[in-house]
DNA sequence: AGTACGCCCTGGCCGC
DNA sequence: TGCGGCCAGGGCGTAC
């Protein structure tokens, strides 16, 4: 469940180590991992000889900048970039289903155990066009104004969030952890929210993703930063898998409902 | 346009 | 202890 915070956390951890340096070996043993575009030998093919001139990220994915093209890769549930560096490092497993080793020995491993991750070229200047991703939550653009105009139509708020179309990076943690930080329930109806309310979710997104960011993301699963470590938001978690227990603010028990087939968290009592 | 649902995939958990 | 069955969930495709 890698989502913005966490992407962006493993972003940084690689910039560093990748940045300005050349792929000199390439090694893709699934096939599904490039099913969106190409076979695993033609976008092997493809990587070999070219330098990471930048590595971006915009929603969840990232985005490794070699010239005409870019390399696009998307962690679905279960990815893991890791930085193998030297003895000691991580070693492939049957999970890893790709290696980009650099120059000077170091190796990049994607790793995914539920395969729901994507990997595949684009052309770098039409690239966001093509996956069509929404305004991105941390962006200066993104304002109480233009959360606004995203909440448009007669979806409820937490299915709206979650549309990739429309606002980048936010998942199911992120989703129902600003809802509740905003006293929002995720059943209203988008275009419901009063300016009050529009200008404490554009508040409460933006908080509580800069504080993933900060403590290096949620690790419910099995998310790893690019060292192999686990994040330490989850332990900031105010409703996501707290159905039960007593709301941190209020003490009601806090509900799990389904929404657009997704486990929703909120306290039937602070959310409205 | 919106919603519902199935599919992909595997580890973890529950119940027997 | 062992095993079958179910569940989570991001994104996409299909049906309504």
């Amino acid at each position: 469940m890698p989502e913005l915070p966490e992407v962006e956390v493993i972003r940084r951890d690689l910039v560093p180590r990748i940045q300005g340096r050349r792929i000199c070996e390439v090694s893709i043993t699934e096939r599904r991992l490039t099913r969106r575009r190409g076979t695993p030998a033609e976008v092997a093919a493809a990587l070999l000889g070219y330098r990471v001139t930048a590595l971006r990220r915009r929603g969840k994915f990232l985005f490794f900048d070699l010239g005409q093209e870019c390399l696009i890769v998307h962690l679905g549930m279960t990815g893991q970039l890791l930085w193998a560096e030297g003895r000691g490092g991580f070693e492939p497993d049957e999970h890893t289903h790709a290696v980009l080793s650099f120059e000077g020995g170091r190796r990049l491993l994607y790793r995914d155990i539920r395969k729901f991750g994507e990997m595949f070229l684009l052309p770098t200047a039409s690239a966001e066009r093509t996956l069509g991703i929404g305004i991105e939550p941390l962006d200066p653009g993104f304002t109480p104004r233009a959360l606004h105009r995203v909440c448009q139509g007669k979806r409820c708020i937490k299915t709206l969030l979650l549309d990739q179309t429309r606002i980048a990076g936010i998942g199911n943690i992120y989703a129902d952890e600003a809802l509740f930080r905003a006293g929002i329930r995720p059943t209203r109806r988008a275009s419901s929210l009063r300016p009050e309310e529009l200008r404490r979710l554009h508040g409460a997104i933006r908080r509580v993703l800069q504080a993933g960011i900060r403590h290096r993301g949620s690790s419910i699963s099995n998310y790893r930063d690019a060292c192999g470590r686990p994040g330490r938001f989850a332990a900031q978690h105010r409703v996501y898998h707290r159905h039960g227990l007593p709301c941190l603010t209020c003490g009601t028990p806090i509900r799990r409902i389904l929404l657009g087939q997704r486990g929703t968290h909120y306290c039937p009592a602070c959310q409205r």
